[in-house]
DNA sequence: TTAGTTTGTAACATTTCTGTAACATTAACT
DNA sequence: AGTTAATGTTACAGAAATGTTACAAACTAA
């Protein structure tokens, strides 16, 4: 996931929670403290998504909405509010003051970074990948497709699943007991031979002539991805 | 080893003992000993894995993780039971409730820790560091790799668990019983002398021209590393 | 329905690994 | 030095793991 995101928030510790939560995930993030400095270095930053706490030290987040919405350059950007439980919640729930989304306090990163990418997949859907990638290879699991070296290759569903799967920790080594796991629908039973077969198949897609052989055999251990 | 650890147990005793050797393992450490305090601190502290106690003052168990469950964040936060000899285990074994692992007290430190590794390794691979090193010999469980000076060597798997064995305690002497119980599985009988031969394959995989002996042999003892 | 995919398995081919025996060398001790 | 026990080294046959192919059954889309 790329893109940039701005936060104007009060509280120092929540800032850094999230701004550290945020750039492990491969965001753009930068920050302040209150409205008047937020607004100045927020049309500098131009974020793809604004982080807003509600209750500042100078201005209400309904003010900075409006400021914002008023330049042209930002009216579209996306915004979820922060507010802290009982502030009023049903009031801000009800205005529609140009707030995309918001949450209340506290909240965990991971809910925060739910919405977040629910907002930004209706504004800007090409900033969350939900692509998997290593080396030449991608897989756009929105589209069900996959490509080796921008080339794309078709493959069946279980091919599918089974790359997806490798995808999600590459370079690690997967017994065939674990691939059976994750890549077969539960409950089910197949020969552990099966995957062998599979692995042939998924081999004579993804290697196109004179390209690296991507999954490597570990004797006595399973398979992996290069 | 990294991670986050939450507990939520009303012994302080064991809280205490637990936290400790967990701290010493470099793992951050939690803990409530009440069930509404806990799943309250459990949501702000975010762990990769839940200690919990199956009988609470306040919540049983289950309770606990069911109300778990249901927060979409802590879905897959995995889960250890602790319960005390005879406190229906049975019933706890047959339910479902959603727990990964169950262990009853009293338990050793290391019998828990295990479990824990166990439980991480399939929901956070990264979590649990695999890797073993010694001087210029690096070993990685997760790729099943071996390298030598940044240089990777190619093992079979008997010589590859024969190194790893060697590396959880390099220095250490093994006689040909022990390195037969641990690095054969169980219930296989082959010739003591067969070691010696794997032992020559090790030795002539690891090193490399011009490189320092690695494997030391005592004579009338067995082998060691160094 | 039909034609075309996809899937699991069995059968056979190939590769790699493993244990052992046989012989060579070394270390320890007299 | 000579003797003995322990370890090093090598080669090889059988075992085990994986690769490959073909095919019938199940499934899909038109």
């Amino acid at each position: 996931m790329n893109g940039k995101i701005f936060i104007i928030e009060d509280e120092p510790s929540i800032i850094q929670l999230v701004q550290y939560n945020l750039e492990k995930e491969g965001l753009i993030v930068s920050s302040a403290t209150n409205g008047s400095e937020g607004l100045k270095e927020l049309k500098k930053f131009k974020p793809n998504l604004l982080l807003l706490d509600w209750m500042l030290p100078d201005f209400s987040g309904i003010e900075i909405c409006k400021n914002i919405r008023k330049d042209t350059n930002f009216k579209n950007l996306p915004i979820i509010m922060l507010t802290a439980k009982g502030e009023e919640e049903d009031k801000i729930k009800g205005l529609d003051s140009g707030v995309d989304d918001y949450l209340t306090k506290p909240f965990s990163f991971n809910e925060l970074f739910a919405r977040i990418k629910a907002v930004l997949r209706r504004s800007d859907p090409k900033i969350v990948s939900d692509n998997l990638e290593f080396e030449d290879l991608k897989l756009d699991r929105n589209e069900k497709r996959v490509f080796r070296n921008e080339k794309e290759i078709k493959l069946g569903p279980t091919e599918f699943r089974l790359l997806e799967f490798f995808l999600t920790n590459p370079k690690r080594v997967y017994s065939r007991d674990q691939i059976l796991e994750n890549v077969w629908p539960n409950n089910i039973n197949v020969e552990s031979r099966t995957i062998d077969v599979h692995i042939r198949r998924l081999r004579k897609s993804i290697n196109l002539k004179d390209q690296k052989e991507l999954i490597r055999t570990v004797r006595s251990s399973g398979y992996s991805l290069v």
